[in-house]
DNA sequence: CGCCAGCTTGAATCTACTCAAATCTTGTGG
DNA sequence: CCACAAGATTTGAGTAGATTCAAGCTGGCG
């Protein structure tokens, strides 16, 4: 599948729309037209608050962002990642309220999500992206569930690849991951101080190299069989 | 809110749906008329296989099943139940696949869903009904994220109070649970002895009841205000 | 009436947590 | 460009919550 992304800069929201369904050109114009209009949400602040109206759905440009549950005594718990190419606030029923707060990681840029009307394709692509979007929650589920710390943070970086595959951040294994630890045990259900010690526990492994920001999962293929790992799949 | 219920007396799935948006005439009939033509799947049996084609959207008339996940060396993980009022398989794009398996854990009955077009607040239903099914996954990570055992069972416990509720499946935080704690450690992330032994104690410390599959839980608010809990809420 | 699945209890072990402190990075203002 | 502060990572030691393995118990059902 080649499409023509016409060298636009910031096309990795495009290029994972496109990968999900290939757009026809309605809908890869409605894309563009729409991130002309973009806004910028600097980290720490709000994309979406729990509890709150939702005005639209918004498609994510650029950068990371993360849904996250906060219990009363303080305990934070991430949901999922928000990344490129994203959807978020796409409900179908009449006064839909945020089910969750979404804060931004790094720098993130959204715009208004182009309507669906205006290809028939788009819209495809919004149903598979919610599709993936609730097989990701199932994964984080069993993830949590039944992985210890050392598969857990192996198949949250291979999703992650794979995520950021399809949007065109990541080659050979090796994608931005612009993260703190403590942040990756807030996704993992497990401390920053545990984090650390399995990650150097998987850098000595030989397994991953992360640094500068940079991550590299040296043979993913072999680390996906080593924690029966299986890629997400929702149409056939 | 008062539906006429009309003396059915497989009202579970009519009940919860109009609990979630009150269904005008032609979508309570709608309802009616799909449950005429419903089928039963017997405990063990698949509703649902992972990967497998989806033709048609399924609309659970009564018993429980559940969504589960297994991995390769047979842990299991339930990343939801299914109750009566439940739609499985309900998507928006060509060919989905489903996501994950899902097992009935007693006899379950089911019927093709109505069509959405029968009536908009049919389609406002389903909606609605999606929402909350997003809802509940992302409690369930929570859940396991960040919640120890106590409050994971308490934690469970009250959502199924709730939802059961609106099926009108429940009063005064009493319900029929006609599960194993084999098959609530699926759900929670833990073993059955440690579930066991939690079930224990929050029967000698007198917060719940649990005999001949009934579940007594003794003072909901007080149970949801020591393990924090809020009730899930999709729109305003 | 005996069997079997499910429940219960005990003891030992282990994974992950907590608390604490040292070191390294990064960004900022002088 | 350096000094410093704040944030992030790393390491150690002790602890707690949950698991594992094992064995005995109970009740529903053929």
């Amino acid at each position: 599948m080649t499409i023509d992304l016409d060298g636009i800069t910031d096309n990795a929201a495009l290029a994972r729309l496109c990968a999900l369904v290939p757009l026809d050109e309605a809908g890869r114009n409605a894309v563009r037209l729409a991130s002309e209009r973009s806004r910028r949400i600097m980290p720490r602040r709000e994309v979406q608050v729990e509890g709150s109206a939702i005005r639209e759905p918004l498609l994510v440009l650029r950068g990371w962002a993360a849904r996250i549950r906060i219990l009363s005594d303080g305990r934070r718990q991430i949901t999922n990642f928000t990344l490129p190419g994203d959807l978020v606030g796409l409900y179908r029923h009449d006064r839909p309220v945020a089910s969750s707060t979404i804060v931004a990681l790094t720098p993130v840029t959204v715009c208004t999500a182009p309507d669906a009307s205006a290809s028939s394709t788009l819209g495809q692509a919004y149903a598979v992206s919610a599709a993936h979007d609730e097989a990701y929650l199932l994964a984080q589920i069993a993830r949590l569930g039944r992985l210890n710390a050392h598969e857990r943070i192996a198949d949250l970086l291979l999703e992650l690849l794979e995520r950021l595959g399809m949007a065109g951040l990541a080659t050979q294994g090796r994608f931005g991951l612009p993260l703190t630890q403590e942040t990756l045990a807030d996704a993992l259900g497990l401390t920053a101080v545990h984090v650390n010690r399995m990650l150097q526990q998987a850098r000595r492994a030989g397994e991953i190299s992360w640094q500068a920001k940079e991550m590299v999962i040296h043979d993913p293929a072999a680390l996906a069989r080593q924690v029966g790992r299986a890629p997400v799949q929702v149409s056939g």
